[in-house]
DNA sequence: TGCTGATCATGA
DNA sequence: TCATGATCAGCA
């Protein structure tokens, strides 16, 4: 099966809300994907699959999966009660040169401004994945409110980063947003300010939406 | 058992 | 190394 790019949002919608209620297992056979054992060394496979599925554009380059649209797509594991299994990754964090980026410019932003979120409805996470099934996808874009939560964590964050506090930042911080390692392992380092304003190397780190934000926009969304 | 810190695959 | 896609694994 070929997938054409979406022209339209709402064909974009459309397209991934034919896809509830089927199983992952159906979709791999229908695109001719081999599905893996697990996903412990796979683990993008799910969103690789659906990215076929909904053929989006801009492969691995850092912009949005539907560039013309400006739509990002996210897949989300949750359980059958909707609570997501994991955070979400936004982008990487920039560790230096940060002085004079601000919000609305920052790549947390651009990322977060409009999201296709596609659940996988997952119970227990040892389930097999062909048996998994894709929940009812939606289109979200931050409401005021969440805008403003989301940017005073990322500029308490920011400022800890261009304050040479990186050291210091723990997942524990932010409230929404938060600050985790994202690489390849322990040894991957690269630069970021130390505390008297010299370079140091760490780990890269990399901003996540917390499941429980995630958990709320699934749940108000449907609502509407 | 939820969450933080660590990790896996792939391509340029 | 850094970008894309995330989930794993063990501790609190």
């Amino acid at each position: 099966m070929i997938s054409t790019h979406p022209q339209t949002t709402s064909e974009l919608l459309a397209k991934a809300r034919a896809l509830t209620s089927m199983s992952v297992g159906e979709l791999a056979r229908l695109w001719q994907v081999p599905i893996p054992a697990d996903l412990h060394k796979s683990k993008g496979w799910m969103g690789q699959l659906l990215e076929l599925v909904l053929g989006t554009t801009s492969g691995n380059k850092p912009q949005p999966d539907f560039a013309e649209l400006g739509i990002e797509l996210k897949t989300i594991p949750i359980t059958p009660l909707g609570r997501p299994l994991e955070s979400t990754f936004i982008c990487s964090a920039p560790l230096t040169q940060t002085l004079g980026l601000t919000w609305r410019n920052s790549p947390v932003y651009q990322k977060l401004k409009k999201i296709l979120w596609v659940p996988i409805i997952t119970a227990p996470k040892t389930q097999i994945l062909s048996e998994r099934t894709v929940g009812t996808a939606m289109l979200w874009e931050p409401s005021e409110e969440e805008e403003q939560l989301l940017q005073a964590d990322w500029e308490e964050l920011m400022e800890m980063i261009t304050l040479g506090q990186i050291a210091q930042i723990t997942a524990h911080h932010g409230t929404y947003l938060q600050l985790r390692p994202k690489a390849a392992h322990a040894r991957a380092l690269c630069k970021a300010i130390g505390e008297d304003g010299e370079p140091i190397s760490t780990l890269p780190r990399g901003f996540y939406l917390r499941a429980q934000f995630t958990q709320q926009i699934l749940q108000h969304d449907k609502r509407r």
